[in-house]
DNA sequence: AAAAGTACTTTGTATTGCAAAGTTAAAATT
DNA sequence: AATTTTAACTTTGCAATACAAAGTACTTTT
């Protein structure tokens, strides 16, 4: 018997590709520093977090200078957006399951 | 800044958890097999999971014999259910501020 | 010239996840 | 009596993360 389990994307089990994704939910275009300030993690871990979240094609990256500085942000792809709310789905079974 | 992520709970991030503590929620001493036919996995990955689990006192296991043969059925401890009542909070409020 | 900011990449370690195979002991089947 | 099955693990082995810390490169501010 397969469960309401599979529908679990194992993409947004982690804690911080949960946070990242809720992020971008509501908010296009958030930079490198306000995410990682928010999540209250490293450089390195939000970095490999959004490459992986980026081959997914779950995230996009945009380039820029602001004044002389780079400056990187960040948004949710459609695609990011439809399989996150298809998680967020599975949990909430789960929870009117469970509550 | 912390954010609500905080209280995502690292041990029911895993899919496999997640599954064995919405079954427990719901139905107190549910046997070995049970589990696994439900959440579709191998036994040494059942037990491994619920081995954690246990460390953490949000599942008990009791072990008897039905007849003859020997029976290992789980509940999820009351300290198990406030905590994964906790997280099901957690995602909820996810949930809401995303949706 | 030195320090600090931006956004990484690399390194290294530790943990986890999981399937598959091995284990143990009793029970059921042949 | 011998073999097979059931139940519930444990062990093994490998691959994949996760994460902090340190290193990098280039720019800008002091």
């Amino acid at each position: 018997m397969k469960s309401y389990i599979e529908n679990i994307n194992k993409a947004f089990e982690s804690r911080i590709r949960l946070g990242i994704m809720s992020i971008l939910m509501v908010n296009d275009w958030v930079d490198f520093a306000t995410v990682k300030e928010m999540l209250d993690i490293t450089d390195g871990n939000l970095a490999s977090h959004i490459t992986a979240l980026e081959k997914l094609e779950y995230v996009e990256v945009r380039k820029q200078f602001v004044g002389k500085k780079p400056n990187t942000t960040y948004a949710a792809t459609s695609a990011g957006k439809k399989s996150f709310v298809d998680h967020l789905n599975a949990l909430e079974s789960i929870i009117k399951k469970t509550t």
